[in-house]
RNA sequence: GCCCCCAUCGUCUAGAGGCCUAGGACACCGGCCUUUCAAGCCGGCAACACCGAUUCGAAUUCGGUUGGGGGCACCA
């Protein structure tokens, strides 16, 4: 395999693009990476019907915003566009055309109430659903009859009757159809849409794709395709039929199963890097132990030979544990660029940054590493950019602590803080220490008493730190605040 | 109902006849570190679906069973 590689995701615009379809098209753009081939995009918009306002514009961001870049397609073009299938309907029209003159297509006339009927009860006899080919064999008089009729007939492929179809899957070795169990499935839809089935054999086939990656919900159509490619006298691509990505309890993806738009994922703050490592290791893996892999080492060690071939589920634990990985992997400055936008949407968060970036930058070191997701950081961070702190008084009091432990130390504190030049970390630790042992309290008593009173919480990064970015007025501040609050407690 | 695919810890997976008393990761549970949380470190829990066959030897090969998934539209 060369730089003749050409590979293609071909989404339909009927939905927002899930998990599973971004997948497939990272395995499609690292096959094409890999192997220094082409990655095109096409979208398969024949379905009129069902088409959904907006998803083009969901997918492309969502292949932009994981950094899978592609060759040809939407807004880039390419020399063997349009890359819009309801752009280019001649050509469908053009084949369907001559698998009828070929006698491999006929006209079929059947409405779709008979369709329907004949299907429900073949249901009930418990036969296998399929058109039952009553137009298959129409005489010049019968069809003469039935277009008088004025009826709009569909295009069905005329599948031989009997042999069987084989084909050699890439991920899964030898697979064999009978040809018997396939019915004679449309071309071409009465509005004059070409179904799956034509639209996408004809592509692949005028643009040159070299390797179909596509999902495993695939594998039973293939020996239809291979059937057209046969009649037509087109060489078929290879094909890799990639493991499904299941929804917790193991049914297909869809919006019904917990199926999210991969923008979502933005969102909620994932990083793309996390994503995309993420994504790569759902069916596919380099070795015993690995789990953290950068895109460039992603590109060059991916292989087909490594997929698996059973159907994953999504974890969404693992990925947040990643996320947590990538986000403390980042230096001070990519971190700030992340999680900018996320603060921005936060009402607090948003106002400190605009009244200031030096303090927000003060305080994202310590958040930084305590965040598994970026929505997460304006949480974390509440308490520095709220004015008036709430929380349950009686945290205040700790362990083995009496209110009046707890107003002596904060006294104490209030008083000796109120002394101190510099407020860092550093000077604060000197002080703070000793006052622990001055007052007869553990050093857990008095910080955890400090760290409720000057955070509002019993959990939160470093006391010293967080003082010391929190600044000595507003720690004095809360602290008075505090008191007051243990003076209106009964004891 | 018919056809196809798949089958290792709860989850993602390593494993292509002896290297496996089955390895890693997430989650979970302990412990250490420690002013809390997080991170980190150490340890623990936990799987070859079942039955046959081949073989000196099978998680790995073959057959069957069971289970799961997918497909069977004028949807993709």
């Amino acid at each position: 395999m060369n730089k003749s590689v050409r590979v293609r995701y071909a989404p339909s615009p009927t939905g927002y693009p899930h998990v599973g379809n971004i997948r497939t098209a990272l395995f499609n753009w690292l096959f094409a990476r890999h192997y220094g081939g082409s990655f095109i995009v096409r979208i398969e918009d024949t379905d009129v019907t069902r088409k959904v306002e907006g998803a083009i514009k969901a997918i492309l961001d969502g292949l932009r915003w994981l950094g899978l870049d592609w060759d040809e397609g939407p807004e880039v073009g390419g020399k063997y566009g349009p890359y819009f299938q309801s752009q280019r309907l001649e050509k469908y029209h053009e084949v369907a055309q001559r698998l009828i003159a070929q006698d491999n297509a006929y006209y079929c006339y059947c409405s779709t109430q008979r369709l329907e009927e004949m299907r429900a009860e073949q249901v009930q006899r418990k036969q296998p659903p399929g058109y039952d080919r009553r137009c298959r064999n129409l005489s010049q008089e019968e069809r003469a009859k039935k277009e008088a009729e004025d009826i709009t007939p569909v295009v069905r492929f005329k599948t031989p009757l009997e042999g069987q179809t084989r084909f050699n899957d890439l991920i899964r070795d030898d697979v064999a159809f009978e040809n018997s169990n396939i019915d004679d499935f449309v071309l071409l839809k009465s509005d004059g849409y070409p179904t799956y089935h034509l639209a996408n054999i004809i592509d692949d086939h005028l643009m040159e794709i070299s390797h179909v990656l596509r999902a495993e919900e695939w594998l039973s159509s293939t020996p239809r395709h291979l059937l057209m490619y046969r009649a037509l006298g087109f060489e078929p691509p290879k094909f890799a039929h990639l493991p499904m990505i299941l929804a917790p309890g193991r049914a297909k993806l869809s919006k019904r199963h917990g199926a999210m738009s991969i923008t979502e994922y933005y969102e909620q703050g994932y990083l793309p890097e996390a994503m995309v490592n993420f994504l790569a290791l759902l069916g596919w893996s380099l070795d015993d132990k690995t789990e953290i892999l950068t895109r460039q080492e992603l590109i060059g060690n991916f292989s087909l030979e490594r997929i698996s071939r059973t159907a994953a589920l999504f974890n969404q634990d693992k990925l947040d544990w990643m996320n947590g990985v990538y986000i403390r992997s980042l230096t001070a400055d990519e971190f700030f660029t992340a999680v900018e936008p996320y603060l921005m949407k936060d009402e607090l968060a948003g106002k400190a940054l605009i009244s200031s970036e030096k303090y927000v930058k003060d305080i994202l070191p310590l958040i930084q590493e305590r965040a598994r997701t970026l929505v997460e950081v304006a949480e974390l961070a509440q308490f520095f950019f709220v004015e008036e702190l709430a929380y349950d008084s009686t945290l205040l009091i700790g362990k083995n602590m009496s209110r009046e432990s707890a107003t002596r130390a904060l006294e104490v504190s209030q008083q000796r803080l109120g002394q101190l030049e510099a407020f860092d970390a550093e000077s604060l630790e000197v002080v703070l220490r000793p006052l622990a042992v001055e007052l007869g309290l553990k050093t857990g008593q008095l910080f955890g008493t400090l760290r409720v009173a000057v955070t509002g919480r019993t959990a939160a990064p470093p006391l010293f730190q967080t003082m010391a970015v929190l600044g000595k007025e507003r720690c004095l501040r809360r602290i008075e605040a505090a008191l007051d609050r243990l003076r209106g407690l009964s004891s």
